[in-house]
DNA sequence: TCGTAAATGCAAGTGATTATCATTTAGAAA
DNA sequence: TTTCTAAATGATAATCACTTGCATTTACGA
């Protein structure tokens, strides 16, 4: 979908600063922090301070474009374009790649749960660490 | 196992902070922050700097005597007593109370991942948000 | 074109964690 | 037991990611 119909559809005004950032969420599908947001502007020659950004992503988090993704391994929030499917990541230990995965194999699992433990779940958080395919050829 | 038993294993010295804060995690199992244990000392009248806590917990994590968790509701560094056993965490997103599982259910869908996406798993973090049970009964 | 709420940009502020360094101390050696 | 020394502590300052306050600017509906 275009930028400017999904700026519209979430009310807030089509600003220089949102423009770029949500393109860059939506034209390729990457993990971005704040940081990396902003050297994207210091490059394009227009830098933006990192206030406007961070108040950017926490609207468009509101308003369901992005959202945060939780990486343990990782010092700093990062982010990525929100998906409509319940995903889980695979994060390479060695280049940092992120892969997304749409399957799920705990859904099971919460029902045992609320009988073994009495406890009633909401939502999980999984993530895989190890060696991307491109990671484990260097390697061997 | 003994407080000092465990100390003497890593080399570590037996200092005071040290064995406060080995005590606190073995004694009960529970999950502690920096500030956390920086209370007790306080409430037990003989303050510990909050850098001499951090410094300790670094060293016990390096030790495996302790472990970090990745919570994401939490936003400050949370550890517990290491376990032998590779498990998971149900965190009331209520009470905060968090309960420790012992069972993985993710252990075959690893292999799958290497099968499908060339993933070499090395370890994941699994952990699942909800409410226990008194905290259902409290909203009932 | 105007008016106004919203957005930006700058600067200062927070809060958790880390680093520096002088002083103290545990524990091995004499 | 005393001495010695590396290790540990305590106090302070520094960092780093992120947030807030506020004056100025701007998108966009009237």
């Amino acid at each position: 979908m275009n930028i400017d119909v999904l700026l519209e559809k979430t009310g807030l005004k089509k600003t220089y600063p949102r423009k770029i950032i949500l393109g860059l969420f939506e034209d390729r599908d990457q993990f971005l922090s704040a940081d990396d947001i902003a050297k994207v502007f210091q490059e394009a020659g227009h830098p933006v301070p990192l206030s406007t950004i961070y108040r950017i992503l926490d609207q468009f988090v509101e308003k369901h474009l992005v959202s945060e993704v939780h990486i343990e391994t990782a010092q700093v929030k990062l982010y990525e374009r929100a998906h409509a499917h319940h995903a889980h990541h695979l994060i390479c230990t060695e280049c940092e790649k992120i892969i997304h995965v749409e399957s799920c194999p705990v859904h099971d699992y919460e029902s045992d749960l609320e009988d073994t433990h009495g406890f009633k779940v909401t939502h999980h958080t999984l993530n895989f660490y190890g060696l991307c395919e491109a990671c484990q050829k260097a390697h061997a």
